[in-house]
DNA sequence: ACTTCCTCCGTTTTGCGACA
DNA sequence: TGTCGCAAAACGGAGGAAGT
């Protein structure tokens, strides 16, 4: 007979997150900021999870949207390789896609996909421009040489925005049968004359670099996912995604080089 | 030293009855 | 019918015991 026993929660009329966390008993410190909050029980949480739609809130920048584009993986469930041997080898490290698409000017998210792994990073451009409203003008969008694509420079053509994405090494123009390939051919001519290296600088791709930053502070809201089931993880990840939009509109910080 | 297995236990998900 | 709260099940990680 082991000593331990199921945690036990008494959710009946809990008058505040105060006394929620109290008799959690688990809790050695608890917070006292004086709100008297109902709060819903965790199974209420966990359901409505699942459907929950979320908004990200957006403070507003001042001219056209510079948008910068990128993906990442997150841990989801089943890290051990003991596990996957555990239950047959059939369980095997799960990893969601996170694609997303900053603002240059707020460095605020605009949009976001949730993805399996498998899910290259090209198809979901066009998806992630479909979440900026059609009514707000897109000016550059910048993502790295996984999305050069055809269909991407399409989508980005057909929002009159300039694609800064490099070429491949030895890419050659194609037929310019549509506004993306006449904008691939640019960026094709343009690196040839110019070197990748001279290239970059003169397009200003290094800016990308932010939008890597703001997925490490994704990440920094926790390394794996707690949710089980895509919709719910879908959820958590806009929901980290919406508490820093919250934080970037409080301000971001000014670096300046010392002296 | 290393791997494998097991226990503990916090966290998430589901079953089910109550209730509007 | 849909949602909620409670209880129980399921899941997964930490870490230690046992085996090699």
């Amino acid at each position: 007979m082991s000593s331990w026993a199921p945690t036990k929660y008494k959710t009946t009329n809990w008058p505040s997150y105060n006394t929620a966390l109290k008799q959690r008993g688990s809790l050695s410190i608890w917070f006292d900021p004086g709100l008297n909050w109902a709060v819903p029980d965790f199974s209420t949480l966990c359901r409505r999870q699942r459907t929950l739609d979320v908004r990200l809130p957006y403070s507003g920048g001042t001219g056209p949207l510079n948008l910068l584009i990128d993906s990442t993986g997150m841990k989801a469930e089943g890290e051990g390789e003991w596990n996957a041997r555990k239950h047959g080898g059939s369980k095997r490290r799960i990893w969601r896609k996170i694609h997303i698409g900053i603002d240059e000017e707020t460095l605020e998210v605009r949009a976001v996909e949730v993805t399996s792994s498998n899910i290259g990073d090209a198809p979901m451009l066009p998806e992630l421009l479909n979440q900026i409203p059609p009514d707000q003008d897109i000016e550059m969008v910048t993502a790295d040489g996984a999305y050069n694509t055809r269909k991407c420079h399409d989508a980005i053509a057909a929002r009159n925005a300039h694609a800064v994405i490099p070429p491949r090494k030895n890419a050659k123009p194609c037929k310019p049968t549509s506004a993306g390939a006449i904008a691939r051919n640019e960026a094709v001519n343009a690196s040839r004359y110019l070197g990748r290296a001279l290239w970059r600088r003169w397009s200003g791709y290094h800016r990308r670099s932010r939008v890597e930053s703001k997925m490490n502070c994704i990440k920094l809201l926790g390394q794996s996912l707690m949710v089980r089931d895509f919709d719910r993880q879908a959820a958590e990840i806009q929901i980290r995604i919406a508490v820093l939009n919250r934080y970037t509109a409080l301000g971001i910080p000014i670096t300046k080089p010392a002296g």
